[in-house]
RNA sequence: GGUUCCUUGGAUGAGUGGCUUAGUCAGCGGUCUGCAAAACCGUUUACGGCGGUUCGAAUCCGCCAGGAACCUCCA
């Protein structure tokens, strides 16, 4: 395939060319939410950015298998609880079964990727389902001297695999530091070192979630879902693996440590990290306590938020920056995206109705290559999004009357936008989502404005006022142009 | 303390050696309008500090200052 497509590879800490080891197939693994609560700003950033990975590469003419696991079991938690699985610990709080919560979250996820035109991956796979898979790379790994059995529990051998291999190239780490810094932690008594990871942690009796398994009954330790999923359904080598930086170490460090040591190599090929978000500066998340869900900032309800923002400002927001930069969250910055992705769906609406004359005044015929270019480098959305505002410029004037645009260049526009727009970043118009009752209302406003022209038409100033005043403090926003009055509901 | 990064105009946010004052939002002036709004046109302001490399640096190198993420569950 022939583009000159390249993404950052955390690995080498540089942009490489994209080839996949087996075109036109590409496997592309993300590592997806943990279901225990609902999904915040935060999340949405991996989300989006992987999901116009999938949208271009598909674009391009691959056939991708986009896998994105549902953490459901494995996650410790040291503080009180001494190893406690997440979800186990919620469950009993909420007087639930664990799945039951599981599936709760889950679907309240889903709710929200579907709002924010996320689309979804082809395999979704539970790290619940696939307990016997793990089990079986934690053997592999025994096998392979890389893993020793302490107390029923199984831990991967940091210092042992070091000496063969590298352990932390991704996240450039050396051993030495780490064995300095590492604080002491509950049970380490169990493991040979305090960089030591679980495999296999052998449950508590009040342990809830619990699987049998050679060692003890318990739960895989959670580095492993990812490797041994990956594996089952993309291969022992596949193109992407990506995931928020916050998960270079240990998260992703683990696993090309159990790649390594249960295959021999590592398994991924490009390593891609999205940046966090920000708020007053500092990481948006659970920890810190400073995070706002996706639902609260689609109806507005947290004290932070001055107004309600839509799902898909939500994303425009979210793509108007790089993926590898921090984006700052703030009402200015929101209200910013929200007018600025309105005065883009606007243009949109404007080209689909505009008049082809014999010659164009206006220069758009790069629009696409210079899309693609963006595009090609590192998925640099920001600068698609701002030739986009380029072309919606030139837009307005030929529906001004100031400029003139071909058949051809008009149908080329019309292309190039309708493909970058929607079918690569991933916006969709909310106004024309609303099928026939949206229809049905919109005839009625449109009667109001006809009756409104009327009384305009005969100096009646007080009722057409009215008339636009009373739709305006509706939420309408009323627009008088030369061809008739236009109107959108805002919000 | 270690690792990896970041610091651009009123707010956001691209750009990595000259060809860009990117773009968006906000502001100001104008065109349009019964008055508005929208749109369009024009317009103001920048590359944390100090040194170095270079014909030339926001961009490369060094030092300093400030900030972030990770090192513990995290997108």
């Amino acid at each position: 395939m022939e583009h000159p497509l390249s993404i950052y590879n955390t690995l080498t800490r540089k942009k490489e060319p994209f080839k996949p080891l087996h075109e036109p197939h590409v496997g592309m693994y993300v590592c997806g939410p943990t279901v225990y609560g609902d999904a915040h700003l935060g999340h949405a950033r991996p989300a989006i950015t992987f999901d116009l990975l999938f949208r271009y590469l598909t674009h391009l003419g691959y056939k991708v298998r986009y896998v994105r696991n549902i953490t459901d079991v494995g996650h410790l938690e040291h503080d009180a609880d001494d190893g406690e699985d997440k979800i186990a610990k919620k469950a009993r709080l909420e007087q639930l079964e664990p799945m039951e919560v599981v599936q709760y979250y889950l679907n309240r996820y889903h709710q929200a990727m579907d709002a924010l035109n996320v689309l979804p991956p082809s395999i979704e796979p539970h790290a619940s389902g696939h307990i016997i898979e793990q089990i079986e790379l934690v053997k592999k790994i025994l096998d392979n001297g890389y893993a020793y059995e302490s107390q029923g529990s199984v831990y991967f051998d940091v210092e042992k695999y070091n000496k063969d291999h590298k352990y932390g190239i991704l996240s450039g780490r050396n051993i030495e530091d780490m064995l300095n810094t590492t604080r002491a932690l509950d049970g380490q008594d169990e493991k040979h070192n305090a960089i030591d990871f679980a495999l296999w942690k052998c449950a508590q009796p009040e342990h809830i979630m619990r699987w049998p398994s050679p060692w003890s009954d318990g739960f895989p330790g959670w580095h492993c879902e990812c490797t041994a999923m990956g594996k089952k359904y993309l291969g022992e080598h596949f193109d992407i693996h990506g995931g928020g930086m916050d998960l270079i170490f240990p998260h992703h460090e683990c696993e090309i440590a159990q790649a390594v040591a249960s295959q021999g190599d590592d398994m991924v090929h490009y390593w891609m990290h999205n940046n966090m978000i920000t708020i007053n500066g500092q990481k948006m998340g659970k920890s810190l306590g400073n995070f706002i869900t996706l639902e609260q900032f689609f109806t507005g309800d947290h004290p932070m938020l001055r107004q309600a923002y839509s799902a898909m400002t939500i994303r425009f927001f979210i793509l108007q920056a790089h993926y590898r930069s921090t984006v700052d969250f703030s009402n200015e910055a929101l209200q910013a995206a929200e007018k600025g992705l309105s005065r883009l769906m606007e243009a949109y609406g404007h080209l689909m109705k505009l008049q082809p004359s014999a010659a164009s005044t206006v220069d758009t015929r790069g629009l696409r290559e210079k899309c693609y270019e963006a595009m090609n480098d590192d998925l640099n959305s920001p600068i698609v999004i701002s030739h986009l505002f380029d072309a919606s410029r030139a837009i307005n004037s030929i529906k001004d009357g100031k400029a003139t645009i071909s058949g051809e260049d008009l149908k080329e526009l019309r292309e190039v936008f309708h493909l970058f727009l929607f079918d690569i970043l991933g916006m969709k118009d909310e106004a024309s989502a609303g099928g026939n009752h949206y229809e049905a209302f919109g005839k009625a406003v449109d009667l109001l404005l006809s009756i409104r022209q009327q009384a305009k038409a005969n100096k009646d100033w007080a009722t057409s006022d009215k008339i636009r005043n009373e739709l305006t403090a509706m939420g309408f926003e009323i627009k008088d142009t030369k061809d008739g009055a236009e109107w959108k509901l805002n919000n």
